[in-house]
DNA sequence: TTGTAGGCGTTATCAG
DNA sequence: CTGATAACGCCTACAA
C-alpha cells in the first residue's frame, strides 16, 4: 500500500474517515485557545439543591447541551462574598456566557463589571439587579403577588400576613408591592406588624414567623408567602396548634414546588416557569454572543399562573 | 520614570503585581492544551432535579471548587442512549475525571471503555455497575434494606410489601435481598405478589402499586419502598381510601428526602449520605488522577441509618 | 540561578 | 480555491 504513486481524493477522504472512526477527536481546547473562547456557559445560583433551582439547572443543562455547550455550575449559598469569588473563578476560566440568579445578600453588582467589560454575555434570571442595564429574564412578580393576594381576598380573607425575602431583592420588593396593592384595592389595611422579610425564607423562619403571628391579639385569616418552604411550615405549625387550614387560615405559597402536593392540605402556589425561564436565558446568551454589535439590554417577562389547591379554598 | 537605568527586583515585582491587579489572568486553556488535561470533572446523573441527586451535585460542586476544579453536569434522564451520548460528549470535551450514577436502563457499560482506556479516572456512585472492576462509592444497600424491613417487623408488621426499581441495578437487587433476608430471618413468607419493581419508581407508580396492593384479598400491614417518592404516594393513596398510617399500614421509604417531613404522618426512611458519598468520589477522582501508576479499583461502602418517624411507629 | 526556544492542536491569514 | 505558516499562551527542557 505504501508505494502507490497517485493517491486519489477518494483515498484521502477514506483516510480521514478512518481517522475519525479510530479515536480521533477534535481538540476543543486547542480550538478554544486559538479562537479565544470556550464552549462553557457558567451558571451561578444561590443553591443547587432546591426544587426551583434544580429545575433551572436541569433546563439549562438540557438547552445548553442541545446547542453544543457545557454548563459549569456554582453556588453562592446566598452569600455575597461567595458570589464574588465564583464570578471571579468563572471569569478566569473564560466562560463564554453566564446565567446568574443573585445571592440573597447581594446589593451591589461591581463584581460583574470585568465580565461585562470583557464582552461576555450575561443574562440574569429571577433574582436580578433592578437598576442595572443588563439582560434579564424574570416573571411578573408584582402581578403574581397581586393575583395570589386577591385570590385570598376573594376567598374571604380580611387579615393577610406576608412572608417575603430581603427587600433589596427586586423579586421580594415586587411581591410585597403586589400584595399591598391588592389589599389597597380591596380597602384592606396594610399592617406592618404582619409583614415579615426573612433572611433566606427557610423552613425554620416560616415556623417562627407563624408562631409569632398566631400569638398576636388580632387573629389572621390568610398568609401569602414568597416561597413554598415557609408556607408549608406555616401550615404545619398552624395545624400543630389546632388552627384549621383553610377554614381558620388560608395559605398560599410561591414557586409551586413538589411539596405543594405532599402537604396536607395541598398548598396553593404561584407556578414558576423555571424551565422556560432558563431556556430563554440560554437562547439569549447564545444570541448575544453571536451578534456582532452590542445587543441592547432587554428584559423578558414571563407570565405566571396561580395554582389553586385546598389550602386556600374556603368557598365553593 | 522612563530612563531609570537599573531596575531593581522590587520594581519588577511591583510591575508583576500591577499586571495582576490589572486584568491579567492565567490562561487555563493554554495550560490545558500544554498539559493535555483540563480542570473539569464531569458528573453524569439520571436527573438533576431530584432531591437526592441535587444534593449529590451540590456536594460535588463544593468539593471540586474547593480543590480548584469545575464540575460539568449532564443528565441521562434514566435513558441508556442519552447516557452513551453524554459519556461521548464528556470524552470529547476532555474531562479530567468523571463521576457517574447510572441510568435506570443501563445494563452494559461499554460506553465507558474509551474513557477507561484513556486513563481518565471514573468513580461510580450509588447506581454502579456491579461486576465491573471500577472505583465505586456506595452505601450498604443490603444492610439498609434489612434494617428497614426489620424495623417494620419489630413494629408488628407481618405482611410487608416492597417497591423496588429495575432489578438489573445492583442497588435495587441488594435492597430486595435485604428485604427478603429480613423476612426469612423472622420466619415470614416471601410473596412475589406483593413485590414490585417499577420502571422509575415515580409518584404515579407508587400510587398504582398501592392501589393494587390494597385491593388484594389478604391485607398488608407494611410497605418498604426503595425511594421516598413512591412511599409518600403510597401514604397519600392509603389515607384517601381510609387506611390509617401507621396503625393499619406502616410505611418506610429510602433516601430521607425533605418530603419525609412534609407528609403526614412524617415518613420513616433510610438516611442517604449523599454529600459524604460525592465528597469521597471527588477525592477519589483526584487521588487516582495524581497517582502515577494504576490505582487498584476499590469500593468504598458508607453506612446508613434508619430514620424512624411516625409512619412506622406502631408501638411505644 | 535565570533566561529562552519549542511545541501542544487548532484556526486564521496570506500567498500561490 | 487550495495549501502552507504563524500565532493563541503556557509549560518544559535545556542552555548560559
Amino acid at each position: 500500500m505504501q508505494n502507490y504513486p497517485s493517491i486519489g481524493k477518494a483515498t484521502i477522504k477514506a483516510v480521514k474517515k478512518l481517522a475519525v472512526d479510530r479515536g480521533y477527536r477534535l481538540n476543543s481546547i486547542a480550538a478554544s485557545l486559538r479562537k479565544r473562547e470556550t464552549n462553557n456557559i457558567g451558571m451561578l445560583v444561590p443553591w443547587i439543591n432546591r426544587p426551583f433551582i434544580s429545575s433551572l439547572i436541569s433546563g439549562a443543562e438540557a438547552a445548553a447541551r442541545a446547542a453544543g455547550y457545557n454548563v459549569l455550575i456554582s453556588q453562592s449559598h446566598d452569600s455575597h462574598d461567595n458570589e464574588i469569588d465564583n464570578v471571579k473563578a468563572f471569569f478566569e476560566s473564560r466562560i463564554c456566557g453566564l446565567i446568574v440568579s443573585l445571592a440573597m445578600e447581594t446589593k451591589d453588582y461591581e463584581h460583574f463589571d470585568r465580565l461585562i467589560e470583557n464582552g461576555t454575555p450575561i443574562v440574569f434570571v429571577d433574582r436580578i439587579p433592578e437598576h442595572l442595564d443588563v439582560h434579564k429574564v424574570i416573571i411578573d412578580n408584582y402581578a403574581a403577588a397581586y393575583k395570589a393576594t386577591q385570590h385570598l381576598i376573594e376567598q374571604g380573607c380580611r387579615r393577610i400576613a406576608h412572608f417575603g425575602g430581603a427587600l433589596h431583592q427586586t423579586i421580594y420588593k415586587e411581591r410585597r408591592r403586589g400584595y399591598e396593592d391588592a389589599l389597597k384595592k380591596h380597602d384592606l389595611p396594610i399592617d406592618e406588624e404582619i409583614i415579615f422579610h426573612g433572611d433566606v425564607l427557610s423552613a425554620d423562619e416560616g415556623l417562627k414567623m407563624t408562631a409569632h403571628l398566631l400569638n398576636l391579639p388580632s387573629p389572621l385569616d390568610g398568609i401569602f408567602s414568597a416561597n413554598d418552604t415557609a408556607a408549608v411550615n406555616a401550615i404545619q405549625y398552624a395545624k400543630s396548634v389546632g388552627v384549621s387550614i383553610p377554614a381558620d387560615l388560608a395559605v398560599i405559597g410561591f414557586n409551586n414546588d413538589p411539596i405543594c402536593l405532599i402537604i396536607d392540605p395541598p398548598l396553593s402556589s404561584v407556578g414558576h416557569p423555571a424551565v422556560d425561564m432558563v431556556r430563554i436565558a440560554v437562547q439569549q446568551v447564545l444570541r448575544i454572543k453571536k451578534s456582532e454589535d452590542e445587543v441592547i439590554a432587554q428584559t423578558i417577562t414571563l407570565k405566571t399562573k396561580v395554582v389553586i389547591r385546598t389550602s386556600t379554598l374556603r368557598k365553593g
